[in-house]
DNA sequence: AATAATTAGTTGCACCTGCAACTATTCAAT
DNA sequence: ATTGAATAGTTGCAGGTGCAACTAATTATT
């Protein structure tokens, strides 16, 4: 049975997101191991945030990237022991702890810009800005239907 | 461009997606709750094609749902520990398995239709048909994109 | 000041995913 | 008929997710 068949007739809006979602989070996968790095693209979702602001709060990355505070824990644990990040006590506020990057988190995040690039070009290639923007469009709207409650 | 400009473009629709993906499998889960019923989104996917056609091999349902044959194998697993499903030889090709409802199982298919339904509306909700349709299409290219090895 | 309510983060459990390596069976080529 | 390739399914490992329950620290209430 053709694959496109079930495609344009049978699949579901929600069965389809999930296969972009995996299939584009293994690309990714993928295309960091053809750089020669070894970095999922959630690791590189939650080192985003610790980029652009140095001491950031595991709480504030969650918000960032959208993660469950107990998911960023766990990144976080694996991003350590890899050796990318630092955990750092606040010393006002005892609860929270400041994640900060090392050098080797510095550069990994530096040499996976490509990585990044060459999969978002893949995932557009032969598809219109409009195309795109419209997709984002329709796409935010569902979005907000699931946040609120 | 400055860099955290091209940042957030560049994660933007991948962060989308992967948002929508696991918020939605999350309301299915809680409307499924709501009902009474204990499913998750990935255990009713796989139901569909079984329900569809009484002793489908594996590697089929696999196909059907787009799911790596690892992840069949293991959700069927605990498909089969709830007693929802059976697994049978294939009396003439030995390798194959052939997957069976059980009576729990059909009873639990059709309870879980409405929670389908409501979470369909849920996340489509005061989006029009023709946006909907739009977005099927240009994330169906998206999908092509990632499909094609 | 003492108690209660919030908040940040962690842990354990159950489930889903991908990959590589493995078993067992069937099919193809000689 | 024997060997070799392909196929169906499983297993083990590492990682990601959600939920509930938990610790420890802070803030609010009285």
């Amino acid at each position: 049975m053709p694959k496109d068949e079930k495609l344009n007739s049978e699949i579901g809006l929600g069965m389809l997101i999930g296969q972009v979602h995996r299939l584009s989070t293994k690309r990714f996968v993928q295309n960091s191991h053809k750089f020669g790095l070894d970095i999922s693209l959630d690791q590189w979702l939650v080192l985003g945030p610790i980029w652009k602001n140095e001491g950031i709060a595991q709480k504030d990355i969650a918000e960032y990237c959208g993660k469950d505070k107990t998911s960023v824990t766990k990144i976080i644990n694996t991003l350590e022991k890899k050796n990318l990040v630092v955990r750092v006590a606040d010393q006002i506020d005892h609860r929270v702890k400041r994640v900060v990057l090392s050098n080797k988190g510095k550069e990994l995040f530096l040499n996976a810009l490509p990585v990044m690039e060459e999969t978002r070009d893949e995932l557009r290639s032969g598809i219109s800005d409009k195309e795109i923007e419209s997709l984002i469009t329709v796409l935010t709207k569902v979005y907000r239907n699931l946040i609120s409650n």
